[in-house]
DNA sequence: AACCGCACCAACCGCCTCATC
DNA sequence: CGATGAGGCGGTTGGTGCGGT
Protein backbone atom coordinates (compact mmCIF):
# COMPACT_ATOMS: atom_id res chain seq x y z
CA UNK A 1 0.00 0.00 0.00
CA UNK A 2 1.54 3.37 -0.94
CA UNK A 3 1.52 6.37 1.81
CA UNK A 4 -0.44 9.13 0.91
CA UNK A 5 1.23 12.08 -0.39
CA UNK A 6 -0.70 14.26 1.40
CA UNK A 7 0.03 12.89 4.98
CA UNK A 8 2.84 15.65 6.23
CA UNK A 9 2.01 16.82 9.22
CA UNK A 10 1.43 20.65 9.71
CA UNK A 11 -0.71 20.58 6.02
CA UNK A 12 -2.82 22.89 5.88
CA UNK A 13 -6.78 21.60 4.88
CA UNK A 14 -9.85 22.69 3.99
CA UNK A 15 -10.47 26.42 2.55
CA UNK A 16 -7.48 28.64 0.56
CA UNK A 17 -7.34 31.82 2.73
CA UNK A 18 -6.64 34.42 -0.03
CA UNK A 19 -2.93 34.87 1.24
CA UNK A 20 -2.70 31.68 0.38
CA UNK A 21 -3.92 31.90 -3.09
CA UNK A 22 -1.65 34.86 -3.74
CA UNK A 23 1.26 32.69 -2.66
CA UNK A 24 0.31 30.12 -5.13
CA UNK A 25 -0.45 32.54 -7.85
CA UNK A 26 2.86 34.61 -7.41
CA UNK A 27 4.69 31.44 -7.53
CA UNK A 28 2.97 29.65 -10.75
CA UNK A 29 3.57 33.43 -12.60
CA UNK A 30 7.02 33.42 -11.95
CA UNK A 31 8.01 29.51 -12.50
CA UNK A 32 5.26 28.46 -14.43
CA UNK A 33 3.19 24.85 -13.61
CA UNK A 34 4.85 21.98 -13.10
CA UNK A 35 6.47 19.86 -9.92
CA UNK A 36 3.79 20.15 -7.82
CA UNK A 37 5.27 18.19 -4.80
CA UNK A 38 8.33 20.41 -4.80
CA UNK A 39 5.83 23.89 -5.43
CA UNK A 40 4.27 24.14 -1.73
CA UNK A 41 7.48 24.48 0.10
CA UNK A 42 9.23 26.53 -3.34
CA UNK A 43 5.78 29.11 -2.89
CA UNK A 44 6.02 28.85 1.34
CA UNK A 45 2.74 27.13 1.65
CA UNK A 46 1.72 24.18 3.85
CA UNK A 47 -0.26 22.69 1.72
CA UNK A 48 0.25 19.19 -0.07
CA UNK A 49 1.50 19.45 -4.42
CA UNK A 50 -2.28 17.49 -4.71
CA UNK A 51 -3.61 20.25 -3.44
CA UNK A 52 -2.25 23.03 -4.66
CA UNK A 53 -2.60 21.95 -8.23
CA UNK A 54 -6.59 21.18 -7.53
CA UNK A 55 -6.95 24.91 -6.57
CA UNK A 56 -4.81 26.06 -9.44
CA UNK A 57 -6.78 24.32 -12.03
CA UNK A 58 -10.10 24.45 -10.56
CA UNK A 59 -10.09 28.23 -9.62
CA UNK A 60 -7.11 30.53 -9.91
CA UNK A 61 -6.23 29.63 -13.09
CA UNK A 62 -7.13 33.11 -15.07
CA UNK A 63 -8.47 31.68 -18.06
CA UNK A 64 -11.49 29.91 -15.89
CA UNK A 65 -14.72 31.26 -16.38
CA UNK A 66 -17.36 31.35 -14.41
CA UNK A 67 -20.57 31.48 -13.51
CA UNK A 68 -23.63 30.10 -15.04
CA UNK A 69 -23.20 27.51 -17.89
CA UNK A 70 -24.87 28.43 -20.92
CA UNK A 71 -27.49 26.67 -22.49
CA UNK A 72 -25.28 25.45 -25.65
CA UNK A 73 -22.74 24.32 -22.72
CA UNK A 74 -25.49 22.09 -21.20
CA UNK A 75 -26.24 20.89 -24.14
CA UNK A 76 -23.26 19.94 -25.44
CA UNK A 77 -22.09 18.39 -21.58
CA UNK A 78 -25.31 16.45 -22.08
CA UNK A 79 -24.02 15.20 -25.65
CA UNK A 80 -20.15 14.62 -24.32
CA UNK A 81 -21.36 12.86 -21.24
CA UNK A 82 -23.74 10.10 -23.79
CA UNK A 83 -20.33 9.75 -25.51
CA UNK A 84 -17.93 9.82 -22.92
CA UNK A 85 -19.72 9.05 -19.59
CA UNK A 86 -18.29 10.40 -16.70
CA UNK A 87 -15.04 11.24 -18.30
CA UNK A 88 -15.13 14.79 -16.79
CA UNK A 89 -11.40 16.33 -17.67
CA UNK A 90 -12.56 15.35 -21.15
CA UNK A 91 -15.74 16.84 -21.28
CA UNK A 92 -14.47 20.04 -19.80
CA UNK A 93 -11.67 19.88 -22.36
CA UNK A 94 -14.46 20.73 -24.68
CA UNK A 95 -15.70 23.22 -23.07
CA UNK A 96 -13.28 26.27 -22.64
CA UNK A 97 -12.55 27.45 -19.65
CA UNK A 98 -14.75 25.10 -17.92
CA UNK A 99 -12.74 22.38 -15.13
CA UNK A 100 -13.44 18.92 -14.47
CA UNK A 101 -14.55 19.47 -11.07
CA UNK A 102 -17.01 22.65 -12.20
CA UNK A 103 -18.30 20.32 -15.20
CA UNK A 104 -18.76 17.44 -12.79
CA UNK A 105 -20.53 19.09 -10.09
CA UNK A 106 -22.82 21.24 -12.77
CA UNK A 107 -23.86 18.06 -13.79
CA UNK A 108 -24.90 16.22 -10.48
CA UNK A 109 -26.61 19.33 -9.12
CA UNK A 110 -28.22 20.31 -12.48
CA UNK A 111 -28.27 18.30 -15.67
CA UNK A 112 -28.45 15.00 -13.76
CA UNK A 113 -32.10 16.26 -12.37
CA UNK A 114 -32.64 18.27 -15.71
CA UNK A 115 -33.00 14.54 -17.36
CA UNK A 116 -34.62 12.89 -14.84
CA UNK A 117 -37.14 15.00 -14.87
CA UNK A 118 -37.62 14.97 -18.91
CA UNK A 119 -37.70 11.32 -17.90
CA UNK A 120 -34.52 10.70 -19.02
CA UNK A 121 -32.19 8.33 -17.35
CA UNK A 122 -28.56 10.09 -16.95
CA UNK A 123 -26.65 7.33 -16.54
CA UNK A 124 -27.31 5.85 -19.94
CA UNK A 125 -29.00 8.69 -21.91
CA UNK A 126 -32.34 6.42 -22.56
CA UNK A 127 -35.73 7.35 -22.12
CA UNK A 128 -37.70 6.34 -19.22
CA UNK A 129 -40.71 4.85 -20.86
CA UNK A 130 -43.06 5.09 -17.71
CA UNK A 131 -42.19 8.32 -16.42
CA UNK A 132 -45.32 10.63 -17.71
CA UNK A 133 -43.63 14.08 -19.39
CA UNK A 134 -45.42 17.04 -19.33
CA UNK A 135 -46.43 17.87 -23.03
CA UNK A 136 -45.36 21.29 -22.79
CA UNK A 137 -42.00 19.84 -22.62
CA UNK A 138 -38.98 19.93 -25.48
CA UNK A 139 -38.57 16.30 -26.87
CA UNK A 140 -35.66 15.14 -25.43
CA UNK A 141 -32.74 13.60 -27.10
CA UNK A 142 -33.33 10.37 -28.18
CA UNK A 143 -32.50 7.38 -29.98
CA UNK A 144 -34.71 6.42 -32.16
CA UNK A 145 -35.26 3.18 -31.02
CA UNK A 146 -36.29 4.29 -27.62
CA UNK A 147 -39.64 5.12 -29.15
CA UNK A 148 -39.39 2.66 -31.80
CA UNK A 149 -38.36 -0.53 -29.65
CA UNK A 150 -35.60 -1.05 -31.78
CA UNK A 151 -32.76 -2.56 -30.04
CA UNK A 152 -30.67 -0.67 -31.74
CA UNK A 153 -29.84 2.14 -29.27
CA UNK A 154 -27.18 2.86 -28.73
CA UNK A 155 -25.63 2.98 -24.74
CA UNK A 156 -22.78 5.13 -24.47
CA UNK A 157 -22.42 6.43 -21.06
CA UNK A 158 -19.90 4.62 -18.40
CA UNK A 159 -22.91 2.88 -16.23
CA UNK A 160 -22.54 2.13 -12.54
CA UNK A 161 -19.12 1.07 -11.63
CA UNK A 162 -20.45 -2.61 -9.91
CA UNK A 163 -22.15 -3.60 -13.34
CA UNK A 164 -18.90 -3.97 -15.31
CA UNK A 165 -15.47 -2.89 -14.81
CA UNK A 166 -14.73 -2.33 -18.68
CA UNK A 167 -17.28 0.79 -18.24
CA UNK A 168 -14.85 2.96 -16.47
CA UNK A 169 -12.80 3.10 -19.62
CA UNK A 170 -13.31 4.89 -22.63
CA UNK A 171 -15.31 2.24 -24.61
CA UNK A 172 -14.85 1.32 -27.91
CA UNK A 173 -18.62 1.73 -27.77
CA UNK A 174 -17.44 5.85 -27.55
CA UNK A 175 -15.53 5.41 -30.45
CA UNK A 176 -17.84 3.73 -32.59
CA UNK A 177 -19.58 6.45 -31.78
CA UNK A 178 -17.14 9.22 -33.12
CA UNK A 179 -19.34 8.88 -36.31
CA UNK A 180 -22.24 9.28 -34.96
CA UNK A 181 -20.80 12.76 -33.32
CA UNK A 182 -19.71 13.74 -35.95
CA UNK A 183 -23.10 13.97 -37.66
CA UNK A 184 -24.06 15.88 -34.57
CA UNK A 185 -21.97 18.13 -34.77
CA UNK A 186 -22.63 18.85 -37.99
CA UNK A 187 -26.18 19.04 -37.27
CA UNK A 188 -25.27 21.38 -34.95
CA UNK A 189 -22.69 23.83 -36.88
CA UNK A 190 -25.83 23.63 -39.61
CA UNK A 191 -28.83 24.60 -37.41
CA UNK A 192 -26.99 26.46 -34.56
CA UNK A 193 -24.87 28.87 -36.14
CA UNK A 194 -21.32 30.00 -34.89
CA UNK A 195 -20.71 29.06 -31.54
CA UNK A 196 -17.36 29.09 -29.52
CA UNK A 197 -17.56 26.16 -28.38
CA UNK A 198 -14.78 23.81 -29.11
CA UNK A 199 -16.86 20.60 -30.87
CA UNK A 200 -13.84 19.51 -32.21
CA UNK A 201 -12.99 16.00 -30.23
CA UNK A 202 -9.19 16.22 -30.84
CA UNK A 203 -7.47 14.34 -28.36
CA UNK A 204 -4.58 17.74 -27.79
CA UNK A 205 -4.08 20.44 -25.36
CA UNK A 206 -7.90 21.18 -24.64
CA UNK A 207 -8.94 24.93 -24.15
CA UNK A 208 -6.61 26.22 -21.47
CA UNK A 209 -3.23 25.69 -21.80
CA UNK A 210 -1.03 23.75 -19.22
CA UNK A 211 -4.59 21.61 -18.89
CA UNK A 212 -3.81 18.37 -19.53
CA UNK A 213 -5.93 15.48 -20.63
CA UNK A 214 -5.42 11.75 -20.27
CA UNK A 215 -6.78 11.25 -23.80
CA UNK A 216 -3.24 10.73 -25.20
CA UNK A 217 -3.18 7.97 -22.75
CA UNK A 218 -6.54 6.11 -24.04
CA UNK A 219 -6.07 5.48 -27.44
CA UNK A 220 -7.14 1.93 -27.14
CA UNK A 221 -6.44 1.53 -30.95
CA UNK A 222 -8.68 3.99 -32.08
CA UNK A 223 -8.39 6.92 -33.82
CA UNK A 224 -8.73 9.40 -31.03
CA UNK A 225 -5.54 11.09 -31.52
CA UNK A 226 -6.65 12.66 -34.39
CA UNK A 227 -8.62 15.45 -35.39
CA UNK A 228 -12.28 14.44 -35.81
CA UNK A 229 -13.04 16.50 -39.03
CA UNK A 230 -16.62 16.63 -40.20
CA UNK A 231 -15.90 15.14 -43.65
CA UNK A 232 -18.10 12.84 -44.34
CA UNK A 233 -22.27 12.30 -44.86
CA UNK A 234 -23.38 10.74 -42.17
CA UNK A 235 -24.73 7.33 -43.56
CA UNK A 236 -27.17 6.72 -40.79
CA UNK A 237 -29.48 9.05 -38.73
CA UNK A 238 -27.46 9.55 -35.33
CA UNK A 239 -28.65 7.83 -32.52
CA UNK A 240 -28.39 10.72 -30.38
CA UNK A 241 -30.76 13.79 -31.04
CA UNK A 242 -29.80 16.97 -30.43
CA UNK A 243 -31.88 18.73 -27.61
CA UNK A 244 -32.51 21.65 -30.22
C1' DA B 1 -36.45 34.31 15.15
C1' DA B 2 -35.21 29.65 15.06
C1' DC B 3 -34.93 25.51 12.94
C1' DC B 4 -34.63 22.36 9.13
C1' DG B 5 -33.77 20.60 4.66
C1' DC B 6 -31.81 21.24 0.37
C1' DA B 7 -28.61 22.85 -3.18
C1' DC B 8 -24.29 24.18 -4.47
C1' DC B 9 -19.45 23.83 -4.85
C1' DA B 10 -14.66 23.75 -3.11
C1' DA B 11 -11.75 20.50 -1.50
C1' DC B 12 -10.29 15.92 -0.11
C1' DC B 13 -9.46 10.98 -0.83
C1' DG B 14 -8.23 6.92 -3.06
C1' DC B 15 -7.08 4.82 -7.13
C1' DC B 16 -5.00 4.61 -11.72
C1' DT B 17 -1.55 5.51 -15.25
C1' DC B 18 2.76 6.72 -16.81
C1' DA B 19 7.62 7.74 -16.38
C1' DT B 20 11.78 6.72 -14.35
C1' DC B 21 15.12 4.01 -12.06
C1' DC C 1 10.87 -6.09 -15.59
C1' DG C 2 9.33 -4.88 -11.16
C1' DA C 3 9.31 -1.02 -7.76
C1' DT C 4 8.54 3.55 -6.89
C1' DG C 5 7.22 8.41 -7.41
C1' DA C 6 4.45 11.98 -9.40
C1' DG C 7 0.61 13.63 -11.75
C1' DG C 8 -4.06 13.15 -12.91
C1' DC C 9 -8.86 11.64 -12.57
C1' DG C 10 -13.39 10.60 -10.69
C1' DG C 11 -16.15 9.86 -6.55
C1' DT C 12 -17.35 11.69 -2.35
C1' DT C 13 -17.60 14.76 1.55
C1' DG C 14 -18.23 18.84 4.26
C1' DG C 15 -19.10 23.73 4.73
C1' DT C 16 -22.06 27.39 3.59
C1' DG C 17 -25.93 29.89 2.05
C1' DC C 18 -30.71 30.13 1.16
C1' DG C 19 -35.54 29.25 1.16
C1' DG C 20 -39.44 27.23 3.49
C1' DT C 21 -41.96 26.28 7.67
Amino acid sequence: MRKPCCDKQGNNKGAWSVQEDQKLIDYIKTHGEGCWRSLPMAAGLHRCGKSCRLRWINYLRPDIKRGNFGQDEEDLIIKLHALLGNRWSLIAGRLPGRTDNEVKNYWNSHLKKKLINMGIDPNNHRLNQILPRPQSEPAPVLATSATTGSKNTITTSKPEKSSNDDNDRVSDTASCLEDDYKSLVKQQVATSGSSNINLDLTIAAPASPGHKTSFGNEQQNCNWGKTCQVESEPTSLPTLILFR
